[in-house]
This record gives C-alpha cells, sequence and structure tokens, in this order.
DNA sequence: GAGTGGTCTAGACCACCGC
DNA sequence: CGGTGGTCTAGACCACTCA
C-alpha cells in the first residue's frame, strides 16, 4: 500500500478494516444511514465475515455504529451525557429525575451488595429491592437495581401494595426523609444480565459500564444502587461536562 | 435439563458456558491459577474452540481472566479501585499521585480536543502535550495524554530539554501556579490505540475506559486531559469508594 | 418469505513466551 | 523448540424483523 512504514508488524485485517471502515464513517455516511450487509461488506473488502464482524463490533463498542438483528447495521449519534454527579447530594427518585420506577420486591440480595450494607450474611434481613429505568430522549440508557434494607425505611406502611410501581415510588418517598450525608461511586465494566439487557433493548453480554453506589445516611449505609448503563450510547458525566466528547 | 423453565428461548452456548466456568471459577480455582489451555477447555465441553474463546472473551471483559499470547489463560485478582474523584480540585501531577510523566512534545491536537480548548482550527496554536503513566501496586493502569496550550503557561521557560521527562515536569510545575477553578469530567467505554495498548501491556482494541477532563481556569479551559484506564483490571471510583465492588 | 445480524463449526496458520 | 493465545477462513444454521 501507500504506507511509508515498513510492515514490519503487520496489523491485523480486522484492525485495518476497522480503520478504514471508520474513516469511511465519517465521510460518506450520515448518522442513521444503513451499512450494506455483512455479506457484501465482507466480499467487497475480500475477508470473511467473522473478521468483517470483529471490525464491527469494535466500531460498535466505540459507539459508531448500531447493529441490530434482522434490520442492518447503522450509523450510530454521537453518545449521550449521562449525568452522574455525587456532587448534588441527593436521594435517588428526588424531584423529576429521569428516573422510570418499575417495581418493588422482597428479591434475595447478592452477597457481595449484602457486604457492603453491613447485613449479617446469616440473619436474611428483609430488603427492598427497587427497581428503576433512566430514560433520555425517551430511550432507556439505564437500568437500576436499588437495594434498600427496611431499618432504612422503618416507617414504610407494610399495608401498601407489596409490588408494582407504586410501592417503588412509597419506598423512595421514606428514603429522602432521611438526612444523606454522602455518597460514593465506582464506575466499572461489566456485561449485561439477561434481564437488564431486556430492559436495555441490547442483547445479553452487552457490554455495559456498572455504576456502583453507597448512600450514607446516620453514620452508615442507608441504601446501596447497581446501575447499569448501556456502553455503546452512553458517556458518563460528572460535574458540567455534557458537552465532553469521545476519543478512541 | 432440571431447569422448571420451558427451553422456548434457549441461551447460546457461549453463554451457558461463561456461566458454567464462571461458577467453576468461584469454587475451583485460586487467584492466579493457571486455566487448561483452550483447546483442552473446548474439547472438555464439547463446543468448537471459536465459541469457546467467546465465552472467555466476556469473562476477560468481567475482570475474572486474564489471557497472555504464549503464556495462557490466568484467573485475574479483583479489579483495583483507581481514585478519579473531581473533588480534590487539583492540577495534574500535585505531590506524589501515582503518576509517572514520561515525555513532552508539540504533537498534533486531535479536532475534537482542539474544540474542547476552544483553539483557533485554523490557528494551529502550539500545544505541549504531556504524556504519564499511571501506575498502582508497580502495574500501569493508565495511560494519559494531557494537551495543555502553550498560553496556559506563559512563563514555561523555553530553553529547557524540548522534550523527556524533565520538560513533562516542568509543563506540569507551571500548570500549578495556575487557579485551579473547576473540573469536568466524562467516563466512556474505547478501544486501546496501539500506543495505548504498548504502554498498558495489552493488546491493541481491548476495552479501556476514557476519561475525559476538562480543567478550567480564569473562566476559560486551561488544560483538557484524556486518560486510558485498562477496562479489565480497574475500577474507577468517586469518593471513598475503595471497596465498592464488582457485579454483572 | 426474504433478508438481516447472531451463533457455531472444524479446521489452518501466525505471533509470542519460556525452556 | 513446543505450547500458548490471536487471527482468519468458508462454510452452515438459527432468530429476528418487516413487507
Amino acid at each position: 500500500m501507500g504506507t511509508t512504514q515498513l510492515e514490519s508488524v503487520p496489523e491485523p485485517k480486522y484492525w485495518h478494516l476497522k480503520t478504514v471502515i471508520g474513516e469511511a464513517l465519517d465521510t460518506d455516511f450520515a448518522v442513521g444511514e444503513i451499512l450494506p450487509n455483512e455479506r457484501d461488506l465482507a466480499a467487497r473488502f475480500g475477508v470473511a465475515r467473522a473478521t468483517l464482524r470483529q471490525a464491527l463490533e469494535q466500531l460498535e463498542l466505540e459507539g459508531r455504529l448500531q447493529r441490530r438483528r434482522g434490520v442492518g447495521t447503522t450509523v450510530a449519534p454521537p453518545r449521550v451525557g449521562v449525568d452522574v454527579s455525587t456532587t448534588q447530594h441527593q436521594w435517588p427518585g428526588t424531584a423529576e429525575d429521569n428516573w422510570r420506577a418499575q417495581d418493588c420486591a422482597t428479591a434475595d440480595v447478592p452477597a457481595a451488595v449484602a457486604r457492603l450494607l453491613d447485613l449479617d450474611p446469616a440473619a436474611a434481613a428483609p430488603v427492598h429491592t427497587v427497581r428503576r429505568i433512566r430514560l433520555t430522549h425517551g430511550q432507556p440508557v439505564a437500568a437500576e437495581q436499588l437495594y434498600v434494607p427496611a431499618s432504612s425505611v422503618p416507617a414504610l406502611p407494610a399495608i401498601e401494595a407489596p409490588s408494582g410501581p407504586a410501592r417503588a415510588r412509597a419506598v423512595l418517598r421514606e428514603l429522602q426523609r432521611l438526612t444523606l450525608e454522602g455518597q460514593d461511586r465506582a464506575v466499572e465494566l461489566g456485561s449485561a444480565r439477561a434481564d437488564d439487557a431486556r430492559e436495555l433493548d441490547r442483547l445479553p453480554g452487552s457490554p455495559v459500564l456498572v455504576v456502583t453506589t453507597r448512600y450514607l445516611s446516620a453514620g452508615r449505609t442507608a441504601a446501596v444502587s447497581l446501575g447499569t448503563y448501556r456502553a455503546d450510547t452512553c458517556r458518563l458525566t460528572f460535574g458540567d461536562a455534557g458537552d465532553l466528547q469521545i476519543a478512541s
């Protein structure tokens, strides 16, 4: 090719493909436009479909493509900034914050979460598990599981509907009566569990950004939340970083 | 099988494999232990190697496995928490903060970064680019490219070594003389560029968490940093979240 | 039913590591 | 040098969407 570099370390085909297609996306395609199908693309580049797919997978990982089974591959819009600041010292569910309460149950608590909540592993203390979906521009971008020990919301009326959105909102309401002293937050890469994937309109195993939050009140952990954000479409922002953008 | 659920939606083999192997990791293996090689494992589970690899890839993505060409697949230690709080209002390079200044050049600035810096795209204003590596327990966990417009550090002696670690430290030193008014930060998923991959001891294209930071001083953007964190080994923490842990 | 992306196979060769 | 994971091929079938 026209490279000035000695090909002493030949880069993998899929890597080169990714670069070529990535550049084509910038110049020849508009957001939302449909690419040729994988078989055609593979033939056009003279590679096996598996190799072509490896390149597309990376581009999808970087948020540049969107692939949907039965439909096709489209050029993705820029990632949306989703604010997850810890500075605004607020309980979840306060005011209108783009979350939609889905449900509330008393499901089992993962051991790792139980440890964060300082629960006695043997006691099997009751914990409310609130399920919420975060929407941006009408699209679901995150699913959250919020764990609230019953001891954190002692005044919660037991009579209320035992489950459903109303119950979830009741738990959030009770939580907001406590004094929030701080939040600790962590972000890491994960893959979507089956239930999260369904609500985020993705396939199981899709890459997600897992946001773990610990809510502190009265010197103890009053609640723990496990947020699952679509890694392909989301950019998590802290502070007024709504216009910070990508680079990969 | 013994499932109570109708197998109306059969899960993919690799997904099932991932679950089985993941459970085996918890019970039968210790951190650092070497797994059987891929050909043996595939044969043992009665699947093609490509399918087995798909399962291993996911487990690696979740930080549970570590694979090295020529060596083998080992059980990964838990992810290390890396603090990236924005609250401690500090310039980069202040005191001992686990970063090692590598180099400083006057390389070209990506268009996206130039926009963040409010640079005139036509003017080609000079920008110092500082390269740093972040170490944790002696292991590199992040590579950073810091863009500092020359106008932000006017007093930087032009006479000093034009490149190298000393130059990098000089730029950081000058930066610290400014009043830091705030930082905006964003986190998103990316794939490692070739140079980042080399310094992080990963293959190009490995998943990384890209942390974009904008440093504000005197009402303008004084510097922009692009941090690339290993997604397999890192958990980014905000606040005292060092002991928050995984779930995926 | 036609066309898409998702899964899976059974091979092959290559790049890298450590002995 | 042998053994490891990484790349690549050329097929096949399946699950899904939409006209």
